[in-house]
DNA sequence: TCTGGGGTCCTAGGACCC
DNA sequence: TCTGGGGTCCTAGGACCC
């Protein structure tokens, strides 16, 4: 058996942890920029705010029913996770963490009473030890296990955990799942299925499965089995090596000067090589791109991307900036208003597997030497203590963060710069 | 005025190999 | 009029997840 143990609006949470006096109050948590509302609490659900609602929108509303509004905070909710995720690694020889918010622990070995009692001990202790409020869905593969959540954390009388266990409860459960509520099952292929009539999770088990192949390919296919008990999706304990880095930015306000782009391109291409080095890995691709705000329909849009080969693939700051320097370059248009740019590196290969090149120039050892140096600077004394020259010090193109918590559990970084 | 960011997997089709 | 068979690799596009 699987559990899947899901953080209750988990942003949300995080942020009312250290504000106790917001208990009961209705508190949304922002996107990046500012822009669009990505976290609810309860009360903020039960108001009818949105999911993705662009904030602006709904300003004057929240004001006026009294809701606290955060800019997202990921010092602190990454900080939060590593707890509750230890907290989950006591109950289980085997936990997958399959985001910030979500874990998948295995289960197997425990009759169906123990399960009940278990999934409930598992999410006392979470909200015992870190505040953060848990549900958890039992199943016996991972879909199930996530079905089983979907009932736990909305029906009352669930009380936040829900075994789903043999073909009787399969079927009553999965009847009351609406199909694009399946995991795996998405908006495309949840509008498709309704136009066949195929209204819940135990419709589409029942679906031939040679149709849900050829319409689904199989990954469709996979959902389905699973659903109907039959475990295709295994737990993966250990994360694989990312196939692809990515940092992006939409800007604070619209930018329309090179250089402020290009010290937010050289900011992003520094930030993709740290997290390169962070993973032992290299890149021999890096990709840049820009674009104005397709937003606003009456502006002259323009979108460009540039992909650059390196000749040796490199997790070096200094050559990665300068290659997404040159593309950014080389796609810049004057008279533009741009809105947003971003990095990413692929052709991702581990650290020790680098094929050199006969004509390389570049003194890699070098290179790397001043990287290490680089980054136990900004471990000890906080990111950005040193930065590389074409990342500026204007910093026009910064996020706009207007309503940031303080970072609770982690702020002793700030104290440090601050002294430095 | 204002609309997020970071990933994965699968398939079809084209280029290429012998 | 007619033009083989069996593969691999890469890319773009489309789907999905949080």
């Amino acid at each position: 058996m699987f559990a899947l143990v899901d953080c209750n609006n988990f942003y949300a949470s995080c942020e009312r942890v250290f504000r106790p006096d917001l208990r009961g109050r209705p508190v949304v948590v922002l996107s990046n920029n500012d822009g669009c509302i990505i976290a609810r609490s309860n009360e903020a659900k039960a108001l009818g705010i949105e999911m993705g609602q662009p904030f602006f929108e709904s300003e004057h509303f929240l004001r006026k029913k009294d809701v606290a509004v955060f800019s997202s905070n990921y010092a602190l909710y990454g900080d939060m996770s590593r707890r509750v995720m230890n907290i989950l690694g006591r109950f289980t020889p085997r936990l997958e963490i399959y985001s910030i918010d979500e874990a998948f622990l295995d289960l197997s070995g425990f009759s169906r009473r123990a399960l009940s009692a278990y999934a409930d001990r598992i999410r006392r202790e979470v909200v015992k030890s870190t505040g953060i409020p848990v549900s958890v869905g039992i199943g016996a593969t991972k879909t199930l296990a996530k079905a089983a959540s979907h009932f736990a954390k909305r029906n009352a009388d669930c009380r936040g955990t829900l075994v789903i266990e043999g073909p009787e409860e399969r079927e009553f459960y999965l009847g009351k799942l609406p199909v694009g509520d399946i995991w795996g099952i998405g908006r495309q292929y949840g509008r498709k299925l309704r136009r066949y009539n195929v209204r819940n999770a135990g419709d589409f088990a029942r679906l031939p499965g040679g149709w849900v192949k050829r319409e689904m390919t199989v990954t469709g296919l996979r959902v389905q089995r699973e659903l109907r008990g039959e475990p295709c999706i295994q737990l993966e304990e250990v994360p694989g090596a990312k196939k692809a880095i990515c940092t992006s930015r939409s800007f604070g306000t619209m930018q329309t000067r090179l250089q402020n782009i290009e010290e937010a391109v050289a900011t992003f291409a520094h930030n993709c090589a740290a997290k390169l080095r962070s993973q032992h890995s290299r890149a021999d691709t890096v990709i840049v791109f820009i674009h104005t705000n397709a937003f606003r329909e009456r502006d002259p849009q323009y979108a460009r991307n540039r992909v650059l080969k390196l000749p040796v693939p490199s997790n070096s700051s200094m050559e990665i900036v300068s290659y997404a320097l040159a593309g950014l370059r080389s796609i810049y248009r004057e008279g533009y208003r741009y809105k947003k740019a971003g990095v990413i590196t692929a052709g991702i290969v581990p650290e020790g597997q680098t094929q050199r090149s006969l004509f390389d120039n570049v003194d890699r050892e070098k290179h790397s030497k001043v990287m290490d140096a680089f980054d136990s600077v900004n471990d000890r004394y906080g990111r950005e203590t040193i930065k590389i020259g074409a990342q500026g010090s204007g910093g026009e193109w910064k996020l706009r963060q207007e309503r940031l918590s303080p970072r609770y559990t982690t702020s002793w970084r700030d104290i440090i710069t601050v002294k430095v």
